[in-house]
DNA sequence: ACCCAGGATCTAC
DNA sequence: GTAGATCATGGG
């Protein structure tokens, strides 16, 4: 399906479609992606630390190896998953969508880490995406694994669950929600979870699970379900579609939003909202 | 000084 | 179960 190239310091992708970096590393899903003067975005996830290009249908990874490739960044970038289909379909469903999805065409909803999408957005809660980064680069920088000069692990559930809240205060300056990262972190050391258990519970217990732990309410677990890949169909509800649901469709409420996207988009629901925010945060669409 | 940001929590009804 | 106040921080 795809063929894989050893380089001299990484690997080659041939056969590559429907990935644009900026907009994958942009559109609000991942906060640890940066792009370098050279035309490429760096970042580390999970651990490993990559650069990353896409030209021609010809994906470039460096600092990566085949093997780090198959066992790790291929579930990554979700290249298993065909989104020229989800983008016809949602394409069609309206005029709205069709601009969204064109305007996004190179979105694809990684498979991130669980604890780091956790914490990640716990911080994102009434925050601004500038300051969720710096937040998360301190974090760190401070209580990560160094990699290479500028480039740390995200710390691990033990290593922030014996900070004080204090520590972690003085370390991101995230306010009040300080307590919730340390009242998560202590509880993800107990009770973990992954992408696969979530994947095989319904939505609704689901969420219910990441609720319980401090900080996470319904957006940040929508988020956290969608963005580690275990429900495509999860619809994280911020300012920005809330807007996007009133104007364009006419809903309002938490309830009415969720019977809505429901109905009219179904198991696509979460790249619906993914190309929607992308599309209305960017000034896109107007909203 | 005021408003906003990928909201959640706590309280009161 | 749901409306309202409150929560730290930094940028506009």
């Amino acid at each position: 399906m795809y063929k894989v190239e050893e380089t001299i310091d990484g690997i080659i992708v041939h056969g590559i479609k429907d990935f644009v970096p900026e907009h994958v590393f942009e559109c609000g899903q991942c906060f640890r992606w940066n792009k370098h003067p050279g035309g490429y975005y760096q970042g580390v996830a999970s651990g490993k630390y990559a650069e990353v290009m896409v030209n021609d249908g010809v994906l470039t990874l460096k600092g990566v190896t085949k093997e780090e490739f198959y066992d790790f960044w291929f579930e990554y970038f979700d290249l298993g998953t065909d989104y020229s289909v989800i983008k016809d379909k949602l394409s069609s469903v309206d005029e709205y969508m069709e601009q969204a999805v064109s305007f996004g065409k190179g979105i694809r909803i990684l498979n991130q880490d669980p604890f780091e999408t956790l914490i990640s957005f716990i911080i994102s809660s009434n925050n601004n995406i500038p300051r969720i980064k710096k937040c998360i680069e301190n974090l760190c920088r401070d209580y990560g694994t160094y990699i290479k000069e500028g480039f740390y692990t995200f710390p691990s559930a033990s290593a922030l669950a014996e900070l004080s809240e204090e520590e972690i205060s003085i370390c991101t300056h995230a306010g009040y929600r300080c307590n919730y990262i340390s009242e998560a972190a202590k509880l993800f050391e107990i009770k973990s979870f992954d992408r696969n258990m979530f994947s095989n519970m319904t939505i609704e217990e689901a969420r219910k699970v990441l609720c319980t732990y401090k900080g996470v309410g319904p957006k940040v677990a929508d988020c956290i379900l969608l963005f580690i890949g275990a429900q495509n169909n999860a619809f994280p509800v911020d300012v920005w579609v809330r807007k996007v649901m009133s104007k364009l469709y006419g809903v309002e409420t938490p309830k009415q939003i969720e019977g809505f996207q429901r109905e009219y988009f179904r198991d696509l629901a979460g790249y619906a909202q993914q190309y929607l925010f992308y599309a209305v945060r960017e000034g896109f669409i107007k909203a």
